[in-house]
DNA sequence: CTATATCTTTACTTTGCAGTAAGCTGTTGC
DNA sequence: GCAACAGCTTACTGCAAAGTAAAGATATAG
């Protein structure tokens, strides 16, 4: 009988089991951004890692499994993002949704094809794992509402309804994964200001907030 | 040997068979709409129809040709409202942003099943068919990037990057059949309403322009 | 060096569904 | 009233891929 203290977790075998899980993860996802969920075969992501697919099951315990960690990774790296955000008394709701569209914008570059696979399978995943990830997201447009609320009150913002407003604006921001390629046109960092200055010119923001968008702000000419 | 005027087209078999073709499309959208492409056999849309899945075969040569019918529907119509606006001459640029608005908007609602099955199931069309949609889309959004430009030019609209609003507007407009529910709290008025201010906003455009947006513009307080 | 637990594979079953061959039925022309 | 055809169905094939059972390999402990 082992005496050594039960770890509560994080001993080295978990650490290699979500790493394990973690790179089954990205190839899936690779493929499944790919070829689409239905179109990638265990073998083909079992072969990617030079493995085979029993080897698969012992770390998921289906397709379904591996498709709901990959479509529950944006949403949860959205979450901490807009928690953030709002836990942060020494930002002004202005200074709030800036920070908010650079890191949520940023996360979904990062996990962009996490978040293409996630808009287009969503009708693969089991229902109570589609609904669980549905309720998230209306958390975060419900928190972003929220958000916008404050910046009204604040006279930062004049949003008539919040939570329309909420809804395009992540809207906004999935789109650009929808669309955006790495190796482009457009680089990282023209694709957030863009975004940025977008969803300012919604929330009828006039006041320049730092060089990024003053530029603009200086174009328009408003008396 | 039939003496009949061989009409090049439109005779009523013709036009059954359209119609047939049309029943199929719906149905099957709607069952790809509700239970993904994979997830929708044949034999459940000959079922739906009360007829059998050799029926569908002498209408339709295989599933990704009915899928291929059914993602290029949306595009279609847009790619007309766009023509019609810009073939317009009696539009100025800011007039015709609203028409094109009110135009597709209404499109993405009436064929927002179809829509939707676009979005979601690109990856299992035939790689020819992919591209040729995506190349209609490209070609959507270059005409409107270049009604922005033309609003630019007209000192109406205020866009820095033509094609990256472009982009934007069309999917702020696509966004909209991914979450819109007929039986939910918004009525098809108030998103096309909301929709136009939305892009109205991002072209930066201030001046009222009809009662449509007028409330609105009287609320911002600009002096 | 042997026993036991852990990790990974080979080889298989099962099933669901796209696509088809061949035949039945009603209609139209002659 | 019969030939020929269009329109549709019954009944089938073939196969791809999810999932599994059981054996083999490798490491760890005593």
């Amino acid at each position: 009988m082992p005496v050594s203290v039960p770890l509560p977790n994080s001993n080295l075998k978990n650490e290699v089991s979500d790493f394990k899980r973690r790179r089954i993860r990205e190839e899936a996802s690779h493929l499944f951004f790919k070829l689409g969920y239905e179109g990638t075969t265990l073998d083909a992501i079992a072969q990617r890692l030079e493995v085979t697919k029993p080897y698969l099951y012992t770390h998921y315990a289906n397709k379904a499994e591996l498709l709901h960690d990959i479509c529950s990774t944006g949403i949860q790296e959205s979450l901490k993002a807009i928690d953030g955000v709002l836990g942060d008394a020494g930002l002004s709701p202005e200074l709030g949704l800036e920070r908010l569209v650079e890191l949520v914008v940023g996360i979904i570059l990062d996990f962009q094809e996490f978040i293409v696979v996630y808009v287009r399978e969503e009708k693969n995943l089991q229902p109570e794992q589609a609904r669980e990830i549905r309720e998230q997201r209306s958390l975060f447009d419900h928190r972003l509402a929220t958000l916008l609320e404050q910046g009204n009150r604040a006279g930062e913002f004049v949003v008539s309804e919040p939570a329309l407003t909420a809804n395009t604006i992540g809207g906004i921001m999935t789109w650009v994964a929808l669309w955006y390629r790495p190796e482009g046109k457009w680089s990282r960092h023209q694709i957030i200001e863009h975004t940025l200055r977008t969803v300012l010119a919604l929330v009828q923001t006039e006041r320049a907030t730092g060089e990024s968008i003053g530029p603009r702000a200086r174009q328009l000419g408003w008396s």
